[in-house]
DNA sequence: ATTAATGTACTATCTGATTAATACAGTAAT
DNA sequence: ATTACTGTATTAATCAGATAGTACATTAAT
């Protein structure tokens, strides 16, 4: 996996959000093994107290649990993993709709907006794809 | 102008967010006069120092200028403020788009959760209208 | 039994952001 | 001239987050 780290926010924070998202989208498997903390950290390029912190608040969470000596792993649990990602989807989607009533945009000013940027990445994809 | 200050990232960061947001959502109109780098900060419950980062960093973008002992205005030029306001909204709707994108969601799934938040917003707003 | 890998814990240090407390320079109003 | 308000600058103290380095207990593999 690769981690998208900057200096804007606390480091353990952008690693929940990434681990998250990462197995909300499934590039972790429910039940499969997370390499190490240590091999972890170095993949994302940060200090292993610091992934270690963002993996223990995971685990309070629920969507990882570790064992003693044997390794760390995602939850069993799918139905936890699909709330989480309805759960973000509309997280997200309320942070968006609050910016554009600030910003007084109205609801055809977001629509025209969103497919807008819509068919530009229709676009690309479309461009990468031959 | 009422400020939201949370501890999640840089405080001069939010402030200036938020003093951008108030500018383009017309809470303050071009030309107009701001209140003091003090009063400012005693009403956004930061120390002075920080908020004079913040307007500093405003003036730098050319949103606000001031004038050595008459005060801080900002900009008459409203096509500069308009320009920022789109600007805005298109950073959101792309940051928006890009983690609907990393949470899998179809296009069909971001309409229906969009107009499900726009729904409620407009039931709320009848709510408190009577 | 030994080795290597795991998660976990602890302490010290460093850095950036924030606060705090002043101080200075310019100008408008009196 | 004096007063009161501006923006601006400086220095020190504080705090949270991140890093660095090390250590320990447990277990699987050899």
């Amino acid at each position: 996996m690769k981690w998208q780290i900057d200096s804007d926010r606390p480091v353990y924070k952008q690693l929940i959000e990434q681990t998250e998202q990462a197995i909300v989208s499934g590039i972790f498997s429910p039940g499969e093994r997370l390499p190490s903390v240590r091999d972890l950290a170095a993949e994302a390029g940060v200090n292993p107290n610091t992934m270690q912190r963002a993996l223990a608040e995971l685990e309070r969470s629920g969507i990882l649990y570790s064992q003693r000596t044997s390794g760390r792993f995602i939850t069993d649990d799918e139905e936890m993993i699909d709330k989480l990602r309805y759960q973000k989807a509309e997280e997200d989607a309320r942070t968006f709709f609050d910016n554009m009533k600030k910003l007084d945009l109205s609801a055809d000013e977001i629509a025209r907006l969103l497919r807008a940027i819509f068919e530009e990445d229709k676009d690309e994809k479309s461009a990468s794809n031959e």
